[in-house]
DNA sequence: ACTTGCGTTGGAGTGCGCTCCAGGACGTAG
DNA sequence: CTACGTCCTGGAGCGCACTCCAACGCAAGT
């Protein structure tokens, strides 16, 4: 095949580094399958591949946009499947996005609230301040 | 004073429903002390003032928005010392208003991304499928 | 030969935010 | 009086996503 220059492959710190999670953390999806089994050295030491690395940073994506690592053992499986298994990744994929951008607009209509609490306690201050409640500030 | 109107207060089950917590998640909050200790009727009942349902209200906005229960327990009680703390109280909802406004721009980002790969997705399926990868799909 | 450093494993522990439960008290309907 | 529904309290338990640890293996450096 192509690949398999071994200049090519990583040991877990470098991949710890690159892809942003904790050397336990790169274990522990392993172990939790989220992750296909990695290639291994003469001292059962871990060498990732550049493919899998990519992989790694599409988890590291999936996981950052709120994906429960449930479902990214099932996105992971269905990889490890093949192509014949496109569809219904892209049915995956696609339903977290749509859920991602339901929860970014959701998100935009907090921070206007926010924004409005925040004007709020600016007027207070900025007037004689003491809004005359006994108690936390109502809305 | 103007209000203690009885008629004003409501009982744990509609102020659940109200707010959308659960009546643990409220007596929780209560006993972690998020919120005040919530006023009782003869029977040891709370009955939450309006006021009380305002501030049940902007912590589940911050609770959305990603606020440690931590956090919102020293804006409680920054808020039972009254208005001497708004200063304080403004830093905090500021800056937690900041951190959002970023998570905002990181989570557009990575929508970005995940179209990406959801337009991939839909191409390798759309052409003769199968990108002739023997394990996860790269990138 | 010994130390140092980096990795390995399986399993236990942690922090967060609830969620559930047992045991009890109250008020109202029948 | 009894039964029922609703709420109370304190405390245990849970799901998630790690995070830490002990005990060990291997290889290079001194």
């Amino acid at each position: 095949m192509t690949g398999t220059r071994d200049e090519e492959y990583l040991g877990i710190r470098e991949v710890a580094a690159s892809v942003g999670l904790s050397q336990d953390t790169l274990r522990w999806y392993e172990r939790e399958g989220l992750v296909p089994r990695v290639e291994r050295d003469g001292s059962r030491r871990r060498r990732y591949s550049p493919r899998h690395v990519g992989w790694l940073r599409t988890l590291v994506l999936l996981r950052r946009t709120g994906m429960p690592t449930r479902d990214m053992r099932r996105f992971g499986r269905l990889a490890a499947d093949g192509a014949a298994t496109h569809p219904e990744r892209l049915a995956l994929l696609s339903a977290h996005r749509d859920r991602l951008v339901a929860r970014i607009a959701a998100l935009g209509d907090d921070l206007a609230a926010l924004d409005g609490k925040v004007e709020r306690y600016r007027e207070l201050i900025a007037q004689g301040r003491d809004c005359g409640a006994p108690l936390p500030d109502g809305d």
